[in-house]
DNA sequence: TTGTAAGCGTTATCAC
DNA sequence: GTGATAACGCTTACAA
């Protein structure tokens, strides 16, 4: 057996010379396409002896088709994110695609700087949770968002915020408060996300229950939130009874302050957030949530970025919510 | 300007054609070897215009060097497996690479699956976090894992287990600790994790410090630490006022088990985990801990799987831990 | 220096 | 159904 030039590993060429056949059979058979039945015995014979594989990107070349998608998330901190990685990144794996992982540490230069990258790579798609409002994505490759419309022409997958803010002022005001509160913090582009308030504040109006929001963008600080709440306790009583919070980890910090103001959760105020992962250590929701459902986002992502006919694809697909008691509203009381 | 067959991209080729160059002298500029100035405007213009990218499949493929690194890791969901995910994924990038990211979940099988499509596609090296005793690895493709030995001609990164097991030991009797005890839960393999109980155990030797430790093999239940911890427990008295937990998620279920039976932490007995990844809604730690340097550890895996010279690895590094109080110990009584 | 041409390991199009 | 052979887009001797 002749050993290449390199150290490397066999070719169709060598599995060809040690089955007796031609190239093309060889080629033939690892693409399934009809051969006589000795024929693809002594190929499967000679492939197993030799351990060839083949070479994707050598395949990758010839076909345009490299069976990788690329991931663009912030950061992989946020359990949010990296549950959703993971999700995305098994779903691809089931379906024989690799996940070439970027991570964009929310800053909109890098993510157009991975585009780049990206596009070098060849990959058969991208899907993308992004900051960068003006990102130019090439329209030769699929590309799928996760809450932001980028492009009419590029399917955006979230889940239902709308509902959640429904949902979330519903179970409110069903477990007894009579003054909610909505508290957002996050990037000033507008996504799909900005719709939680719209949900929040429908069902506040329809209902005639008194509401108010904070909306601030991404600062870095929740302070405002604090001076804000502050302005609102009076007599060690907090004249919100019930917090809708854009994420749990700001209900999070929320609670915090609260609890360093003398203010009960959820005795004196109930609160709820959004995201719903659950708390690695514990196994339980950091709070009353709005659950997104990550592993069906997930799929959705990649089912959409493996669609072949891009002529009809939707501009949004929205993936139900529900609601998680968490320890920081008294289900007892209303329902 | 032709269009190709293809809605394809254009290639060195119509570069060339562009700038009114040969196709080498393409390359040439692309490959940073020398080339007269004026040659090298004209290319660059050209690339420019026509938003010309290299194709990495194709010179992958007479390279035989793919920018690409695959990571083997269990799963995102465990935070100090996405935390490190994070880090080595953006070092990779900072460097150049990209990372192919393969989810095992915990799969031994899978794990070796992942090798032989890893190896289809043709990556530079691969960093595995894995457990899978004897995972079959090429030795013709570099590889680095992550505090368990496969091979000793492969190198194993991982914080200094044994340090950790000594500074908690160290850390609880400087606390006042009389009793101690060693809680771990895993896999059976072994793996530099396991030192941790060596080094624990050899500062209790040396100091003559009572302890007992309690290892259960990995079958998804911690009830037998439970039954154990109960026996101990007398007239709501806890015969051990010191427990060291193989991790952080572990002490974590400890400390509920404890409050359930009314043991309070840290006024009755004090408790450190090993891993310190932060919680990332309240930035705290879960409890006391040994700190593992995750950022270190992803960027001793990057630099030592590019290295390029092969014949004289370290079989091992360790990196340094350190202590942080998380509030499952008197701190203010000790030190 | 710059251009030319031979591969890298596949796939795909032909004749046979 | 099978076997040559020409691409795919690039790097790299080697020739000019």
């Amino acid at each position: 057996m002749r050993m290449k030039n390199r150290n490397s590993l066999p070719t169709m060429k060598d599995v060809a010379r040690e089955a007796g056949v031609s190239l093309g059979t060889v080629s033939k058979v690892f693409n399934n396409i009809p051969v006589g039945e000795d024929y693809r015995k002594k190929v499967e014979a000679a492939a197993e002896k030799l351990h060839y594989e083949v070479n994707h990107y050598a395949r990758g070349l010839k076909t345009n088709e490299t069976l990788s998608i690329a991931l663009l998330i912030p950061s992989l901190h946020h359990p949010f994110f990296s549950a959703l990685t993971d999700e995305i990144t098994a779903c691809l794996m089931s379906r024989g695609y690799r996940n070439i992982l970027m991570i964009t540490n929310y800053d909109t230069e890098a993510e157009q700087k991975c585009l780049t990258l990206v596009h070098q790579n060849k990959v058969d798609g991208i899907i993308g949770l992004t900051y960068n409002p003006d990102l130019k994505v090439d329209a030769s490759i699929p590309f799928v968002t996760i809450d932001r419309h980028l492009d009419p022409t590029i399917p955006c997958v979230s889940s239902d915020n709308f509902r959640g803010g429904q949902l979330a002022a519903e179970k409110l005001l069903s477990l007894g408060c009579k003054s909610l509160l909505f508290l957002r913090i996050g990037s000033d582009i507008y996504g799909e996300v900005n719709k939680r308030e719209a949900g929040f504040e429908s069902v506040c109006r329809e209902r005639q229950a008194a509401y108010d929001s904070v909306i601030l963008s991404d600062t870095g600080t929740e302070e405002p939130f604090f001076t804000y709440l502050k302005e609102h306790i009076k007599n060690g009583q907090m004249e919100f009874d019930g917090i809708f919070c854009n994420s749990d980890h700001l209900a999070a910090h929320v609670m915090a302050f609260l609890k360093q103001e003398g203010i009960r959760v959820p005795e004196d105020v109930q609160i709820i957030g959004y995201d719903g992962i659950r708390d690695y250590y514990s196994g339980r929701y950091h709070c009353s949530t709005i659950v997104q459902p990550v592993r069906e986002i997930a799929e959705t992502c990649v089912e959409l970025i493996l669609v072949k006919d891009r002529s009809s694809l939707p501009s949004l697909v929205l993936l139900p919510v529900h609601y998680a008691p968490g320890g920081t509203t008294r289900e007892s009381v209303g329902s």
